[in-house]
DNA sequence: CGCGAGCTTGACGTTGTTCAACTAGAGTGG
DNA sequence: CCACTCTAGTTGAACAACGTCAAGCTCGCG
C-alpha cells in the first residue's frame, strides 16, 4: 500500500519543479500545509481515470506511466512521467475527475497538492498561472505528434517512434534498461503486443537494435530516425 | 483574396463568445482597439501550421476545419469550428507559432485579436484566465476521446464516430447539408477516402443513413451509436 | 459539349490482428 | 530440492482489415 510521509519543507526542497520555481516564499509555504508526500510500489495506481481530481500530484522519485483506459481494456499509454514533473490532467477547472489513469512503474514517490491550494495559487500569481498554461500547451504539442504518429505511420514507424520517445525524451540514452513489458510497448504504440515483438525482433535482425526482456540498445540511431520519418 | 473590415464595437457585439463575457467593459474597449475582422472565402487559409502565431481569431460566421498537416500530404482534421468560437492554438506562450492550420469551408468572418493584448487580458483578468484554461483542457478532454476512437476502433466505429460528431456536436441535426468533401470525411476519421467512401456505402446499404455527395441524413441513430461503441 | 474535379467501384496486395500453442523464468508449497 | 503454477514473452498460421492502383462515373462550369 501506499504510504504517507511528509519530509522536508517545499522551501528547502531542491526537487522543486519548474512551475513551482515561479512562487513567492510564502506561496511555497502555503502549498507546503496541504501538501503530503506518498510513496507507491511498483504497479501501484496513482490516480484513476473516472476518479474525483481533488489533487495535483508532482513526482519526486520513481517513474510513472500515464495512459487512458478504454472499456475494451485497450490501453494508449500517453507519455511516462519522471521526477519531478507534474501530474495534472485536463479535468482542472472542468468536471474535477481525471481523465487518464496514472500507474507507478517502479518504486516511486510523489508530492500530493490540495487542487484548491492550487487552483488559488494560478488565480493569485500571474506568472505562475502562464507558466501553467504553458506547460498545459507544451503537452498539447506532444500530443499532436503522438496522434499523427499513431494514426498516420505504420507499425514499424511507431514502433521507431516510442523507441526514439524512450531513448531521447524518457531515459537520455541509446542504451537504457526498463521494466516497461512488452505490452508496455505496444500500448504506447497502438498495436497488440504480438506486432510489437514482431516488429521488434525484425530491428534486431536487421541490427538496427538490440534488446532483451528488460532491457534496450539502439545500435543504429539513424536508420531508426529514418524508419520513423517514412511512416 | 481576405477582406479586412471592423464593424460594430466588441462592447455591442452579440456575438461574444463565453470567454469575453468575463472581461470588464474598459478590457473589451482595449481590445476592441487592436482588433480587426476579416471575411475569408470557401477554401482560404485563417492560420497556416508552422506560421507566427500573432493573433487569436474568433469565428463570426461561417465555417471552419482545424487540421494537422504532415509532409506525406495526408491531413489529420482535428475539429470543425462555429461561431462564435475562439481559434487559438498550443503554440500560446510556447513558441508562438501555430501547431495546426486553419481553413474556412464556407465564406466566413473572423475577428483577429493581437496576442500580446490577449495575453495581457490572461494576465490581468483572473476570471478570464481561469476559464481560458477551462477552454484548453476540454479541447484536451475531446482530443482523448478522438485519440482512443482512432486507434482503437476500426474504420466502422471510426465513421459512425464522425458521423455522431457531425449530428450531434456541428449541425445539431441527424440531417445536415455540409460541405465537407468526402476526402475531408476521411480526414476526420483517419483512413483514406477510397475506404471511407466503402463504410459510407456499406451503412447506406444497411439503412443506417441516407446521404447525396453533399447531405446526409441520419435514418437509424441507434444502431450507429452501437456501432461507435462496439468499434 | 467537352473538360476537370470530386466521387465511386473493383481487384489486388499488404498490413495488422486473432488465436492457439509453446517457452522461459520466477515464485510457491510440499 | 523438486514439481507445480503463473505470468510474460515468443512464434506461426489463418484471416480480416485496410490501402493502393487503376478505371470509370457524375456533374457543374466554361
Amino acid at each position: 500500500m501506499a504510504i504517507f510521509n511528509k519530509s522536508t519543507h517545499c522551501l528547502y526542497c531542491n526537487l522543486k519543479m519548474n512551475l513551482f520555481r515561479f512562487l513567492e516564499d510564502d506561496q511555497i509555504k502555503f502549498i507546503n500545509k496541504t501538501r503530503y508526500e506518498v510513496r507507491f510500489h511498483k504497479g501501484e495506481i496513482m490516480f484513476k481515470q473516472g476518479g474525483p481530481f481533488t489533487h495535483i500530484a508532482c513526482l519526486t522519485s520513481g517513474m510513472a506511466k500515464i495512459y487512458i483506459e478504454d472499456p475494451e481494456k485497450k490501453n494508449l499509454i500517453l507519455k511516462i512521467v519522471k521526477p519531478t514533473e507534474i501530474i495534472g490532467g485536463p479535468g482542472f477547472n472542468v468536471d474535477s475527475r481525471h481523465h487518464f489513469s496514472v500507474a507507478a512503474m517502479e518504486e516511486s514517490t510523489a508530492c500530493f497538492i490540495d487542487i484548491n491550494a492550487f487552483t488559488e495559487l494560478v488565480k493569485t500569481n500571474t506568472t505562475f498561472a502562464m507558466e501553467f498554461i504553458k506547460q498545459i500547451n507544451t503537452t498539447t504539442i506532444n500530443l499532436y505528434n503522438k496522434m499523427m504518429s499513431l494514426t498516420h505511420k505504420q507499425m514499424h514507424g511507431r514502433i521507431a517512434d516510442t523507441l526514439l520517445y524512450l531513448s531521447d525524451s524518457i531515459y537520455e540514452s541509446t542504451e537504457f534498461e526498463t521494466n516497461l513489458s512488452r505490452q508496455d510497448v505496444a500500448d504506447l504504440s497502438a498495436m497488440t503486443k504480438e506486432s510489437a515483438i514482431r516488429i521488434l525482433k525484425e530491428f534486431k535482425e536487421d541490427g538496427i537494435i538490440e534488446f532483451n526482456t528488460s532491457s534496450f540498445h539502439i545500435l543504429n540511431l539513424e536508420t531508426l530516425r529514418k524508419i520513423s520519418k517514412t511512416g
